[in-house]
DNA sequence: GAATACAGTTAAGCTCGCTTAACTAAAAAG
DNA sequence: CTTTTTAGTTAAGCGAGCTTAACTGTATTC
């Protein structure tokens, strides 16, 4: 890095605010659909990673296989997950969201990305360019690190 | 905006996989801290903000000026925030922020940033210029957004 | 084929966040 | 000075998430 000590703090400043906003808004969010934060990021979990079986989301949370077959419980009952008899495997669940689960994800992010879409109209056009080649890159940075691991 | 459609599949694309990233990141540690996300939050609030009244909390947060308290409470007690009465209006708390308490968000904020700070260490010396500044041009435009309303 | 490991569920019980309701104390309004 | 708002606290009680423990059914192992 050619200035380690500015790219940093320009991370920082950025993150500082995005971060915050973004989980702000998450909050309100979930709120407003009813769920709670828990039963929202299991949601946002699988629109991320895609379908996957219980022992997963009680891994990536962190939580016992109890706890996880409970919150799946409900969110399969609400109608926004769909629990699965894997073919491969009969003790295993195949979870993957509904179409209002996935529509759900979809409102949530489009409001999150409203925001930030009206903070880039704000600018000029060449720098919304310069924005959107950075984020650009970014965007495939982590592609090729999820790919090495 | 020049190519509104490219514009806005590359923000959606960016948000979808940093929010979701940052997100996890964060709950996982608040959960190392002891914390549970609500008091956490609280704690992000106040170094975001800066001091503030119980007040403000319960509406930031939407909750009763019931749970505000209790919440702030705990918090105060496990050294994280400091509550002290307002000297212009004596009904008031000041709620401020405590060293450990600041610190435990910078180290939050630390392991946040690393990881994108990692993310940018992949890409040439003139990618992260560009990505550089382009968070500077986001990070003005938040600043000067906020200062409107 | 019997023993063991694995995937998930169910039930009991705990903690925590949240709400309403009742209350204290200080400020503002009349 | 009295009345009414405003800021916050405390207590009781509910619901949600989580854990442990006991259990079912299915794969694996030897």
């Amino acid at each position: 890095m050619t200035k380690p000590t500015q790219f940093s703090k320009t991370l920082r400043a950025w993150m500082d605010v995005f971060m915050h906003r973004s989980m702000r808004g998450w909050g309100h969010f979930a709120k407003s659909t009813g769920l709670s934060m828990p039963q929202f990021s299991i949601l946002m979990q699988l629109h991320h990673k895609g379908p996957c079986g219980m022992s997963e989301v009680s891994e990536r949370f962190d939580i016992s296989a109890a706890a996880a077959s409970q919150l799946v419980d409900k969110l399969v009952q609400a109608g926004y997950l769909e629990r699965a008899e894997d073919p491969t495997d009969r003790r295993a669940r195949l979870l993957t969201l509904s179409v209002k689960g996935g529509e759900l994800i979809s409102q949530g992010t489009e409001e999150r990305y409203r925001w930030m879409n009206d903070l880039a109209a704000t600018l000029s056009v060449e720098d919304q360019k310069k924005v959107s080649e950075a984020l650009i890159l970014l965007t495939n940075a982590v592609q090729k690190m999820e790919e090495k691991k």
